[in-house]
DNA sequence: GCCTATATAGTACTTAGGTGTAATAGCCAA
DNA sequence: TTGGCTATTACACCTAAGTACTATATAGGC
């Protein structure tokens, strides 16, 4: 039976992070957009400028409900802190209500280290105080685009484990699971009190709706669908 | 052929993170480190206190080469930020340069935002602002100690992992990274090209060094090994 | 009732993997 | 040089896993 090709499973290149990359920018201050739509198209960035969170967050709806799926570009988020109606903190906490992990970078005129240090720890990237030198932006862009990356490639592996596991019957996730304990076919039997045969061919239909070749394949999708999508930096409030 | 006995693997227990666990104190204010031994007491910590970043680092190198690998107790560090000779940003940078996880949490009479900023992307727990409330330092504490389970078992996981490599012939290491790649003993024998029963002495060997019963767990032994044992935190300076 | 999906079981066959024994050869250190 | 470790190959045997086909039973939807 002839196998599917497998993709070839390409990595982000870290040198050419920023190809086609977009920063989103939140800013209630005229100026400061303009400003800042100027100096990231001078880095060479794609930039879109809103003057609200709430702005925001309706343009970012309607993006995602469009393009669902394949979200081709990376992309991250220039902040002001203190802005009217909702303020910085809060958009950022909107975003990881809808498990949006776009990075932030935080910008503001005069911050506290209560805020600065409250950013950080829910996961911001960076925290800069007007006036910030551009070299400090630029490699706050960079590191934010790259953690974008890195992000978005590690969620779209959990995603696709997920939707393949979605394909199995309640009977097959069973035998999975013994599977993926190491147990063997006549133990998955007696575990699940049916016969060898029967665990034989779930185990057939298993590695064929699941793509695999292997074990090997067969515990790499388990172990990535099976870890929570933990966000790297400490989600503690 | 009768396998070793498996260890149950326990996973740390979130409620119970605090037992045993020993916070270190780094001050060069004497009434401080007083009242912070004082606070840490009372909540049911062992404390110890130094009064530089020198001194700390001297009783740790100390420790660590005695006990060596089995280090019992939860551990964090509070440790103040403006010190003469040696700061603590520099003893946070230290510590990472000696690979030591130790999670620190900050403490501090005038902190700015650029230096809170700077500890909490080298992956500081929280930087606290004197005069701080003691909830807000148990919190932190609490999140520190349970950080440094995580780290520690995680830690525990990649160097068991790589012990168990280490025992390992050159030619052995060569089969297993065939194996991990999905390739079946055929084709193994083709890519090193040598013959499949050699193929087979080998993977006995391998299967019995590593103390596995099956590919599941060859194949989680080698991803424990070969990822590198990443800081949750970003490391970008 | 018919069709489909699912779970179950059995049989027969093929392939892959694991074990045991034996033998040869190179390398290094005592 | 001898002894030990490693790598290699061969052969025989057994177990585990995968495939193909058939068959029965149940549940749900049209």
């Amino acid at each position: 039976m002839p196998r599917q090709d497998r993709q070839p499973e390409s990595l982000p290149d870290a040198t050419a992070v920023q190809t086609n990359a977009m920063v989103y920018i939140v800013d209630d201050d005229l100026s400061i957009r303009r400003s800042l739509l100027r100096q990231l198209s001078a880095s060479g960035y794609q930039a879109e400028a809103f003057a609200s969170a709430i702005d925001f967050l309706e343009a970012r709806s309607r993006r995602l409900a469009i393009v669902k799926h394949p979200r081709p570009t990376t992309e991250c988020l220039v902040l002001d802190i203190c802005m009217p109606a909702m303020n910085g903190l809060s958009l950022q906490e909107e975003l990881a209500r809808r498990n949006d992990l776009l990075p932030i970078i935080f910008i503001t005129g005069q911050g506290d280290v209560q805020t600065s240090v409250q950013a950080m720890k829910k996961g911001a990237v960076d925290f800069l105080s007007k006036p910030f030198k551009r070299s400090d932006l630029d490699n706050a862009l960079r590191s934010a685009l790259s953690r974008c990356q890195a992000l978005r490639h590690q969620q779209d592996q959990h995603l696709d484990a997920l939707r393949k596991l979605e394909a199995l019957s309640a009977r097959e996730r069973d035998v999975l699971e013994c599977m993926a304990a190491g147990r063997m076919n006549k133990q998955i039997a007696a575990d699940l009190d049916i016969c060898e045969s029967t665990v034989k061919v779930h185990r057939g239909r298993i590695m064929e709706k699941l793509e695999a070749d292997s074990m090997v394949d067969i515990t790499r999708l388990f172990d990535c669908a099976t870890k929570g999508t933990e966000r790297s930096a400490g989600a503690s409030a």
